[in-house]
DNA sequence: ACCGAGAAGCTATGAGCGAC
DNA sequence: GTCGCTCATAGCTTCTCGGT
């Protein structure tokens, strides 16, 4: 093993910064055949969270240090040293979409993880350089939080319930659990405030909950429940995102990742779909399946037909023709 | 297993109060 | 006055636990 070169190599160092609020989420772009663990994850999110998209030399791996004393606060230490070592074997695969044949790349992420090196009271991670350019495109390839919904927001809680809820959707989930401690801290209440649960509901959940549900643009209802005993020594809620249109758009992503992953198996349950639920000739059919921009909106459409997106249509396989502009126009008797 | 009464906990409402 | 908050209370629901 000559790691003599590798050592050589270039980090930029990040300069840790407390509290920062912004957290980018991988959004399509990446498909990990490893899964993080929850502990890996939380760790992760410690290393993105710390990443400037803008200031990342793409040619040079990223050195992110953590003071222990901050992953203290949600990782046992004892759990560190086992968690870093398959993290640090990790292999992050990227597809990329836009090539109409496969084409993929296994990065690994991180060159090294080192933990207190020196009594230095860091957690460092070194990423690989290779892994840089997709650092650098936090910004438009994942979930970024919609500033302006933000802005519009009255109530700080509702911005901060937003970010909560696509933080949960960027990660394929519709429902979680919150403890009532956990809320109070992510919602940055006072610890001397609103100190019964009814008041914490009506003055910091209530307000976000009616303004997410009435924004104009995509509102997002969400519900909670409390969790366990319904009356009593309540300690979580369970938020569930009821909206279609998130739960439409969780499931086209859903698709996505299923083709970069198998494609030939999502194009047969396709046809299957489109034999069964639509009216639809073979040579169209054969049409829509051999062009992928057909595809992609016939299941975009679809997936919204299945949330009841679309109440008023009547002839589902006339509408989706016509979306796809696949429907037969006169050529001989044209006015 | 079931019942019922009292205890315990929760919800909704709104009065009260200080800050602006 | 309005706003933001706390607190009290009435009226619930749910739990506990002894008795059958």
């Amino acid at each position: 093993m000559a790691h003599t070169e590798l050592e050589e190599e270039h980090y930029y160092e990040h300069p840790y910064t407390p509290n920062r609020k912004d957290n980018y989420l991988p959004n399509r772009m990446v498909i990990s055949n490893t899964q993080f663990s929850r502990v890996e994850q939380r760790l992760f999110e410690y290393f993105i969270n710390q990443i400037d998209h803008n200031s990342i030399n793409i040619k040079h791996g990223i050195s992110v240090k953590i003071p222990i004393t901050k992953i203290r606060e949600t990782v046992k230490v004892e759990q560190v040293l086992a968690v870093t070592r398959s993290m640090a074997q990790k292999v992050m695969t990227f597809f990329d979409m836009s090539k109409s044949h496969i084409e993929f790349k296994h990065v690994p992420l991180f060159s090294s993880i080192s933990f207190n090196e020196d009594n230095s009271g860091y957690l460092e991670f070194r990423s690989n350089a290779q892994l840089s350019p997709y650092l650098a495109s936090l910004g438009t390839q994942y979930t970024r939080y919609d500033f302006k919904t933000i802005l519009a927001f009255r109530s700080i809680y509702s911005t901060i319930m937003y970010k909560i809820v696509k933080l949960h959707l960027g990660q394929n989930r519709t429902k979680f659990i919150y403890s009532i401690d956990e809320l109070r801290r992510l919602f940055q209440v006072e610890e001397k405030k609103y100190t019964n649960l009814n008041d914490f509901k009506k003055y910091v959940l209530e307000p976000a909950r009616k303004e997410l549900a009435s924004t104009e643009k995509f509102p997002i209802v969400v519900e909670y429940e409390h969790l366990g005993n319904k009356q009593r020594n309540v300690t979580h809620l369970e938020f569930t995102i009821v909206t279609q249109w998130e739960l439409s758009q969780l499931e086209q992503q859903e698709y996505r990742d299923a083709v970069t992953l198998n494609p030939s198996l999502v194009y047969a349950k396709l046809e299957e779909i489109i034999d069964q639920q639509y009216l639809i000739k073979k040579e169209t059919k054969q049409i829509i399946l051999s062009n992928a921009t057909l595809i992609d909106k016939f299941v975009t459409i679809h997936i919204e037909f299945e949330n009841g997106l679309h109440p008023k249509v009547k002839n589902k396989t006339a509408y989706i023709l016509a979306c796809l502009d696949l429907v037969k126009k006169k050529t001989t008797r044209s006015k």
